[in-house]
DNA sequence: CCAAAACATTGAACTAGGACAAGAAATACA
DNA sequence: TGTATTTCTTGTCCTAGTTCAATGTTTTGG
């Protein structure tokens, strides 16, 4: 099991590529391990990098001119990473923030290895657009579940979804997640528990 | 001012293409008047289309099983509709909805067009990979709004960013969009208005 | 292994926003 | 032009979720 085999499997799953495509997309990727409670992009920094998750888990998040803080992704196993809020094409500074929560093993693109991927390799590109729709259909179920669904919906849902994060990270960041209190999240789950 | 001068500026302005690139991309749309109140797509249809909006005004919506509508976009002039959530890359139907709400001028993709466009002129991957980067930070800001604002700032927000809805469409589907009640809105529009 | 810090729980008081209802205003369309 | 329908407003009461505070529990790291 080397370190490209999860990335490999992830990038085939709707587009098919050959060994010598996959070998140039590794050769351009940078391993890299990250201890917990790093931050990787601090706010006002630009994201220079987009990162592959092969283990571990990352939270990123806003915090807002009143000091509210929202988790926007939870990135775990096979998950990518990266801050897209414009900054990458359009070289504004970002409101994000970065941060490991656990150990991560990572796979790095900077901007400049990614367009290489890509002039080199231009099938990655239709790879890389499904994934982004992927990405945004779920960012849009979010939102929708975000505006229609009770505390204990979301919760239930967010267990469906990523049914090991309760055991890995602190309540409150999936609090945070779900956009409820802390306190809440406790009562919520205390409702649950009684059936 | 012909039907495609819109949509060849919005699609050049990340990447710049020649004026042969443009003519195969307008010999595959097709030039399409909707009227106002139409419905596009049903829930449990595929989404068989993605269209620009050269003039009017579109909603797409979800209705939960509880009967619950949230407006997921308003799309007005220049934008693109389609139902992304997974139906074209994984063949299922959607719980989406797309109706006019303004009589339209649209120029429509449908899945084979488009694949078409990629073939003959693979540049536009890259076009189309960034408008998706910018629809998901669009997305992404307006997760983060909803969470973490209140319904008088999430609708001076709104007004910002669509300043000439409130005059174009009825104020309740504002609301959907908003995540609050129209009442409500009503409300925080009085508020706002004796300052 | 212990102290300090971070995290989780629970309760009480409060509030943003919802649901319902009824009337007023605007729009559609015959 | 008038009537029907849709939209908007306003008020009253209600509830899901917040805030604050106090207490208990777990994790961290020296």
């Amino acid at each position: 099991m080397d370190k490209y085999s999860q990335i490999n499997e992830s990038i085939s799953r709707y587009v098919s590529f050959s060994k010598e495509e996959l070998d140039i997309l590794n050769s351009l990727l940078e391993y890299r391990e990250v201890p917990k409670k790093t931050i990787m992009l601090h706010e006002g920094e630009m994201c220079n990098f987009e990162a592959f998750v092969i283990k571990g888990c990352i939270r990123k998040y806003y915090i807002d001119a009143g000091g509210q803080e929202v988790i926007l992704q939870f990135a775990i196993e096979n998950s990518w990473v990266s801050d897209i809020s414009f900054s990458i094409y359009e070289n504004r500074p970002s409101h994000t923030f970065i941060e490991t929560l656990e150990d991560c093993e990572l796979l790095i693109f900077t901007p400049e290895s990614k367009e290489e991927l890509f002039k080199k390799a231009p099938r990655f590109e239709r790879a890389f657009r499904i994934l982004l729709y992927r990405n945004l259909a779920v960012t849009q179920d979010r939102l929708f579940n975000t505006i229609a669904k009770t505390a204990v919906d979301k919760y239930l849902e967010f267990l469906d979804h990523y049914p090991t994060l309760p055991q890995r990270v602190a309540q409150h960041y999936i609090a945070s997640y779900l956009g409820i209190s802390a306190e809440f999240l406790s009562k919520v789950r205390a409702k649950i528990a009684k059936h």
